[in-house]
DNA sequence: TTGAAAGCGCTAACAT
DNA sequence: ATGTTAGCGCTTTCAA
């Protein structure tokens, strides 16, 4: 049992004292080179392991970062948090995982149980019926610094990364123009997520931009899922002026009205042009090849860890200015906007 | 700044000993009632938080998990993570995330930093050009409960939990065969991993349960993507007497079959049929739909993390058997499997 | 039912 | 360049 050995242990081997030990073992400046090595020889021949637990406790940093997101199965957040865990293992923290299950009580939780563990910071992602955020305050008002990723909320004053939806949004639909729909419907996501309002603004830009009159007729309110892409390519199919393209808040949106299409036997891309958000997985591997935008989720991941470090080390410098990252959207074409003919 | 409230607080404001609060907040049961409740409003009115840190390091335990996979971005693992968390979440335990990125070395340095962190138990999905194990061996020394998910590793006596691949691929092909296709081909995946030499041990097994001779001309060796599907079927196709089915190692493997059946014009599942592995969500929304093995990624992190748990919580009972969970596969039959016409 | 006292393993201020 | 000393906040014997 390899199990217990401190730097008492070590310090017993080599006659000196734990703490010489401790500054050796953390490369402190004032401690020999010829000491430092025979502590390093001692530490591995006895296997000794650092107790991170103590060293936090007693240091008060546990280089330990908080992430909570909706959930990990949505491939969105699998990919931020790959670059997530990406940057924070090559800054030496560690992350812990929280989801939310969109639910805000489970967020609080999640914030409860970071308290506890003392984390040094928090990057998360609100669950989406999130309105009010006093949980958020309890953290700001312990100094831990806090940073939204992908989703914002708009009355509160923390650093944020996020994608430009407006542009992105914006790029779509100006591509579904210049591939010659004329009437261009939206089917958008819940409107008090940022993320989607601004999609529908952008969408709303672009027509304007090419002086194309918005018809409120064409604009159906979704709820992010494959069904609501099915019901809202219904309506729209049904009114008296139908569209010949949709510009889906997201993908799986996308995904419901290319089936819906199917149904009715409307054919893609000859006919009806859609485009999506998200770069989901999926979009390149169904038929039609669904277009759409890529919001850079493993930079979006990296810059929101490299972000909050950057707080937490800077914690007794003069606290700079709110931070917000905003990240270009990337348009990728593909089959389902190909093209009207 | 409410910083730094501690049970000393609470017990100077009760009039009463750090240790009572404790035991109180703890539940201790030779603690009365009275004084549970006076110590649980004072805590909640200081806007106490328990300094998990400290606790740790008094009692030895964490009730922290370290989970390794490849990568949070495969969506595979995403899901099993997200099982993973949702139990712990119910158990009270928190999940310290690590991705090895494939990379022996990086999964290694998970395991120190586990160590360091006194997580309580270890899951890992070992990366996968690792052949040597030492480093489980470590662990283990150290008595640390460690348990392998979906990919195992042979000569090494842990508890594992994972999909039954044979029994899987046994039914996808049995399925073909009963759907009336006469000549069943296989792609693979790379055979070092057990998953996919367990697959190719069910096509092979399901043959010769239905008395049909196995044609190693109709086994092609893949690389899990989707130009291996391509490739394969390509190769299947132009041999002497070419095959009416496949069975494919994995999903993206048998997209590629599909894709290359569709430029050669041959009809699914009319003429031909097809069938892959793992229900990536892609399955259900190309044309035709694909028939799949589901692997219950879920349920998988569920049971890891309570096979774990178990182990954590009875460490002092005799050690129980070595334990390997085998989840049942699901076969799901959709279009491109529907029959021979 | 509660209190007193010790200590988990480490770090850091102060001393030499 | 190293030693001394104290203590981070909690849990847990042992005692009352």
């Amino acid at each position: 049992m390899s199990q217990k050995v401190t730097i008492t242990d070590i310090a017993r081997e080599l006659n000196i004292t734990p703490a010489t030990v401790s500054r050796a073992l953390s490369n402190h400046p004032g401690i020999s080179d010829k000491t430092k090595q025979s502590v390093q020889q001692a530490a591995s021949k006895l296997n000794y392991k650092k107790n991170s637990v103590a060293s936090s406790l007693r240091s008060g940093k546990t280089r330990l970062i908080g992430v909570i997101i909706p959930s990990a199965e949505i491939n969105f957040f699998g990919s931020v948090i790959h670059g997530i865990e990406k940057a924070a293992s090559s800054k030496g923290y560690n992350i812990i995982l929280y989801q939310s299950n969109e639910s805000r009580e489970h967020e609080e939780k999640g914030m409860q149980t970071f308290l506890s563990a003392r984390v040094d910071g928090i990057l998360v992602s609100p669950a989406k019926n999130n309105t009010s955020c006093a949980h958020f305050y309890e953290i700001t008002e312990r100094n831990i610094p806090i940073i939204l990723f992908d989703r914002t909320i708009n009355d509160i004053a923390t650093d944020s990364v996020v994608v430009d939806d407006y542009k992105g949004a914006f790029m779509a639909t100006e591509h579904l123009i210049v591939q010659g729909y004329q009437r261009i419907a939206h089917i958008s996501g819940p409107q008090h997520l940022k993320n989607f309002y601004d999609r529908q603004r952008g969408y709303l830009g672009a027509l304007q931009a090419h002086k194309i009159k918005a018809d409120s007729s064409l604009i159906v309110n979704g709820n992010i899922s494959i069904e609501s892409g099915k019901d809202g390519a219904r309506k729209l199919l049904s009114i008296a002026a139908p569209p010949d393209a949709v510009f889906a808040a997201e993908d799986y949106t996308a995904l419901g009205v290319i089936s819906e299409l199917k149904e009715q036997k409307i054919r893609l891309p000859a006919e009806f042009g859609v485009v999506g958000f998200a770069n989901e997985l999926f979009g390149q591997h169904i038929t039609p090849t669904l277009s759409t935008v890529e919001q850079q989720t493993i930079r979006m991941g990296e810059s929101a860890l490299e972000l909050l470090v950057a707080r937490i080390e800077s914690k007794k410098l003069p606290v700079p200015e709110q931070q917000k990252i905003v990240l270009e959207p990337l348009l990728i074409c593909r089959e389902s906007s190909a093209g009207k003919r």
